[in-house]
DNA sequence: CGATGTCAAGGAATC
DNA sequence: GATTCCTTGACATCG
């Protein structure tokens, strides 16, 4: 772990003309810190025993002094973090967002004291171009949901809900038509904050950028999504411009970074004849995170960039963790004056 | 206290 | 048509 006081200090990397102590682009990672049980990312408790957004927020609230201490300027907030919110036969948890609007605009407040970008990633139930109206319709409030959740915070525009296209349905172009249909109909305080990611089996590149072309939402490159899901076989760093592309010149892209479990690994596993919980080793399959960031990979993508402005999110299973380990990496390559 | 079952929600692959 | 995986934990209950 680096602490904050030994983030190396640089001069106006950005064009500013303010000597800012960190470069331009920002690392962060997602949802829950590793190896530490006592920071919770939301209130897990079942609706019986009465969870509440005003308890997550009391969490949040020691995460930002997590990332204030560490330095880090980019974090992933739980979708989970309002319990139950639009469960619809919960009404009872359907106000939480006005029940806390004063901790809502303080977090908010906090949030740009530290310079922190904030995102959201709804669960994989959310599926907007689902051919099941009922499904469709739990998406758009759901996405509702965080958005009404980010303009509490008073978040600014780069504070994006990270959507998928969904599913393919055995007919592609009308899945892809009904995506579009969908997002036309979602209120301008959902548009604008979200946008798409290429995904693992279904959506490439290639094809998100058809949506974008229709509907002018911006597009999360996620590298090893693209490694495992390139049909058309486009260029990584081809394939990186086009979604920075995408964005409006106002914003600041950003994009995911993984590198992709190599190795067998170990996992519990309970026989289904004896019943007995034993390890067992399987290899890794194909598109997996790994637990670390290659940082040879990491630097290699960096070159191939260019000067583009972008901040990554970094997707690995240990966390805040591996983003400390890869400004290691940065730090002995020279390269931490881009990101940090 | 340790072990075990459960958790709001979808889609796709496999058989 | 039914089952399992994605992915993993943490809660909740039971013995």
């Amino acid at each position: 772990m680096i602490p904050a006081a030994r983030s190396p200090n640089r001069a106006d990397l950005d064009g500013s003309g303010w000597a800012d102590p960190h470069p331009p682009r920002r690392l962060g990672f997602a949802v829950k810190i590793a190896g530490r049980p006592d920071l919770k990312d939301h209130d897990s408790r079942r609706w019986q025993n009465g969870p509440h957004l005003r308890v997550s927020l009391h969490y949040l609230d020691q995460i930002f002094a997590y990332l204030a201490e560490h330095g880090i300027r980019m974090y992933r907030i739980s979708s989970d973090i309002a319990p139950y919110i639009t469960h619809p036969d919960l009404p009872q948890f359907h106000q939480q967002i006005e029940e806390c609007r004063d901790a809502l605009t303080a977090l908010g407040e906090r949030a740009r004291a530290l310079n922190l970008r904030l995102s959201m990633h709804p669960a994989q139930h959310i599926v907007l171009n689902s051919p099941t109206e009922r499904v469709a319709a739990a998406s758009m409030s759901d996405l509702a949901y965080h958005a009404r959740f980010l303009d509490a915070l008073s978040a600014d525009a780069n504070a994006k809900i990270v959507t998928h296209t969904g599913g393919v349905y055995g007919d592609r172009a009308a899945a892809a038509d009904r995506f579009v249909r969908h997002y036309e109909s979602l209120p301008s305080a959902v548009q604008r904050r979200l946008v798409l990611e290429n995904d693992e089996t279904s959506w490439s590149v290639e094809e998100v950028l058809r949506i974008h072309e229709r509907t002018g939402i911006p597009l999360v490159f996620d590298t090893l999504h693209h490694a495992v899901n390139n049909p058309s076989r486009i260029a990584v760093h081809d394939a990186f411009r086009l979604c920075l592309a995408t964005w409006p010149a106002e914003h600041v892209p950003k994009i995911h970074f993984s590198t992709q479990r190599r190795e067998h690994r170990e996992i519990s596993r309970q026989d289904p004849n004896t019943g007995i919980r034993a390890g067992v080793r399987v290899p890794a399959k194909p598109g997996q995170h790994d637990d670390w960031i290659d940082g040879n990979e990491f630097i290699a993508f960096l070159e191939g960039a260019g000067d583009a402005r972008f901040d990554v999110m970094l997707e690995a299973k240990q966390k805040q963790l591996a983003l400390f380990r890869l400004r290691d990496d940065l730090l002995a390559a020279g390269r931490s004056g881009d990101i940090w």
